[in-house]
DNA sequence: AACCCTACCAACCGCGCAACC
DNA sequence: CGGTTGCGCGGTTGGTAGGGT
């Protein structure tokens, strides 16, 4: 207590980060890693501090960010984590790959916890709230209107009944929730010897352990040749993807899993998987760092072919985030004259979508004037 | 058209912890 | 060994969009 907010600071600024704050610090990161956070301010040349520069390369720039909606099988997951981890948001991200604790936890704040109430579940305590009324006030017997919908939670069930999980349920029908990850917790440790990490709980659930292969949507292919371009300097909690954050003595030996990600797919809006278009376009692509020549982002050319051919074959539009082509697209689509993310998608069969960046450019531009204040 | 309300989410803030000096 | 610094986490705030009246 008492030390001041870097923040305090005189001429940094604060607020919405616009577009070319994006551009300095990721091609300062790419090129050089963040290191000292509070020296990256000034050798990117942006009058932001340290910290501010960090959070908004945890929790938007970073590449391996999924972003777009959640899938249901997230909801599910975060809602299970969440049972047994509380508002361990940093933890439960560890386990959602591509998402940061920050969007998890305006996940549940905003959407998850009132879904929970809806269904008769205490968000806090995960516990009928039949139960948790009883405990408080015997006299009132809440009767629940809010089991008159079906449910968007597929664990759901009425008030009355305790809620059900159903990876825990399948992973370990027997155990109850918090038995169930301290025994997977001890299991990994013990048998995870080379590359487990002590100071977290990464990998104490792996994805085969938690049943993905009946929610594939959360799958994620590994390269186990890829390094990290990040890894010397990142701390696990920093959820760079790497081979040994999902378990690696599993994923080792197992086939990568395809990803297919529904909620990136979308045939209407905008289909810009953001950092390979953004990366390729610039910089990072000639430069030393060989963040994309060790293909260690694979899987998001893989998830594009997938998710596309997807959609295709069902018709299913999904939401799509697009903040991405915003931000990042669509000026560097114009800065870069040779190279448009028409060529890239072309080459890594995805379609050109001249219409989606008109779009992208359109609402792009309706986002750039709320940067105005700081022109 | 104007206002209000709600939901969403990016960003900030304060704190704890660990490393460093 | 105590102070300082830097980082990460969780809680909170504030801006914006969208829907309703």
């Amino acid at each position: 207590m008492g030390r001041h907010s870097c923040c305090y600071k005189q001429k940094l600024r604060k607020g919405l980060w616009s577009p070319e704050e994006d551009e300095k610090l990721i091609k300062h990161i790419t090129k050089f890693g963040h290191g000292c956070w509070s020296s990256v301010p000034k050798l990117a040349g942006l009058q932001r501090c340290g910290k501010s520069c960090r959070l908004r390369w945890i929790n938007y720039l970073r590449p391996d960010l999924k972003r777009g909606t959640f899938s249901q099988e997230e909801e599910n997951l975060i809602i299970e984590l969440h049972a047994v981890l509380g508002n361990r948001w940093s933890q439960i991200a560890a386990q959602l790959p591509g998402r940061t604790d920050n969007e998890i936890k305006n996940l549940w704040n905003s959407s998850i916890k009132k879904k929970l109430r809806q269904r008769g579940i205490d968000p806090s305590t995960h516990k009928p709230l039949s139960e948790a009324d009883s405990e408080d006030n015997k006299a009132s017997k809440n009767n629940d209107k809010t089991s008159e919908n079906s449910s968007d939670l597929s664990f759901a069930d009425a008030a009355d009944k305790p809620p059900r999980y159903p990876l825990l349920d399948n992973a370990a029908a027997s155990n109850s929730t918090q038995e169930f990850f301290l025994n997977r917790l001890v299991a990994t440790h013990e048998t995870s010897t080379a590359t487990c990490k002590p100071s977290d709980m990464s990998g104490f659930l792996s994805f085969q352990h938690l049943n993905y292969g009946a929610a594939p949507n959360i799958a994620l292919s590994i390269n186990p040749n890829a390094s990290i371009f990040f890894n010397s300097t990142s701390k696990s909690s920093e959820n760079i993807i790497s081979p040994d954050h999902f378990g690696t003595t599993n994923l080792a030996a197992a086939p990568p899993l395809l990803p297919s990600i529904p909620s990136r797919v979308n045939n209407n809006n905008n289909s810009v998987t953001p950092f390979s278009v953004k990366f390729e376009n610039w910089d990072a692509r000639a430069s030393e760092c060989g963040f994309f020549e060790n293909n260690a982002f694979a899987w998001a050319a893989a998830e594009k072919v997938e998710a596309h051919a997807q959609s295709s074959e069902s018709g299913i539009n999904n939401p799509e985030d697009i903040k991405w082509s915003e931000y990042m697209q669509t000026p560097f689509s114009i800065q870069t004259q040779n190279l448009g993310a028409q060529d890239v998608y072309a080459a890594e069969g995805w379609q050109p979508q001249q219409q989606q960046q008109a779009a992208a450019a359109e609402i792009y531009s309706k986002h750039f004037q709320a940067f105005g204040q700081y022109s």
